[in-house]
DNA sequence: TCTCAGGCACTAT
DNA sequence: ATAGTGCCTGAG
């Protein structure tokens, strides 16, 4: 099915490259990539996101999870406390955060620990194409994200095989908490930012920032300033007047600065430090 | 060959 | 609480 999405402030390409996704590919003109169980292909032509999917899809979820319902002018005015986050405003506007399925989200941030993203994005592939089911739509094909129970009883050297590495077991182990129900992941959309927070990390392979990219990207917390280091040199370096700061004081330094969306001044902070500052 | 990449667990203070 | 160290693997 084909339908189109009417947006405002929106960016596709900054929103699909910022790195809070591992499944999006650029093709032509177009973005190919999987959201739940569906393949699909998206594209932005001025206000009209033109979407295109393999299997039936509810239009409010898309549009859910290219994060089209939050005011984004609104959260601009919330985050822009300075003149560094106001200039990466400017840079990267239109980038929004995406509402990510959350096993899927949690199993990614769990991969990411240790590495770089293009190896992040091989290595979700190749999960999904050994355990995944095979999505299709016009001549391309891909998989979709294996649901925690097929992980879970997948042994250990599969999952190395696969490319994992030591996060192996990590995920493996998180997998089994998630499938037996001894742990839900629902659950936590009660709780509050920082007890929601202290839950994931009681999962192996879960600290401070996989937790908080999962808050974020898939919980709608945003609060949640996932610190990695590129964003804690950047907090030294802007805000610490060069010293050195443990992760958790950056994460809280910048909840205090930024408030309720603080997340979203991560990302385009993120991105700013990155990228662009050199440029500006 | 070597270093480094979007962390975390484990151990020792 | 806080600091140090090893870890699968692959790209540059």
């Amino acid at each position: 099915m084909k339908f189109i999405l009417p947006v405002s402030d929106f960016n596709l390409e900054h929103t699909l490259e910022c790195g809070q996704a591992f499944r999006w590919e650029k093709l032509g003109d177009f973005y190919a990539g999987v959201i739940g169980e569906a393949l699909v292909k998206v594209s932005l032509d001025g206000h009209e996101l033109v979407v295109e999917t393999g299997s039936p899809a509810d239009k409010k979820k898309i549009a859910d999870y290219f994060g089209l319902n939050e005011d984004l002018p609104n959260i601009y005015k919330e985050i822009g406390r300075d003149e560094y986050i106001r200039k990466a405003i400017k840079k990267y506007r239109g980038l929004r955060i995406l509402n990510q399925d959350r096993w899927e989200c949690l199993a990614s941030f769990i991969l990411s620990s240790y590495t770089n993203i293009p190896r992040i994005k091989k290595m979700i592939a190749s999960l999904s194409r050994r355990l995944g089911k095979r999505l299709v739509l016009g001549g391309m094909e891909s998989y979709s994200f294996p649901p925690a129970g097929r992980i879970a009883r997948a042994d250990i050297k599969t999952l190395r095989g696969l490319g994992l590495g030591f996060r192996a077991a990590y995920i493996k182990d998180t997998a089994q908490k998630i499938a037996s129900k001894k742990f839900d992941l629902d659950e936590l959309e009660d709780l509050n930012y920082s007890e929601a927070r202290e839950r994931l990390m009681s999962l192996k392979g879960v600290g401070g920032k996989v937790a908080d990219c999962v808050l974020l990207f898939s919980f709608k917390k945003y609060e949640a300033f996932p610190v990695d280091v590129w964003i804690k040199r950047g907090i030294e370096e802007l805000y610490f007047d060069g010293k050195t700061a443990a992760p958790e004081k950056a994460a809280e330094f910048a909840r205090e600065r930024f408030g309720a969306y603080a997340g979203y001044a991560q990302e385009y902070l993120y991105h700013y430090l990155r990228h662009e500052r050199e440029r500006s």
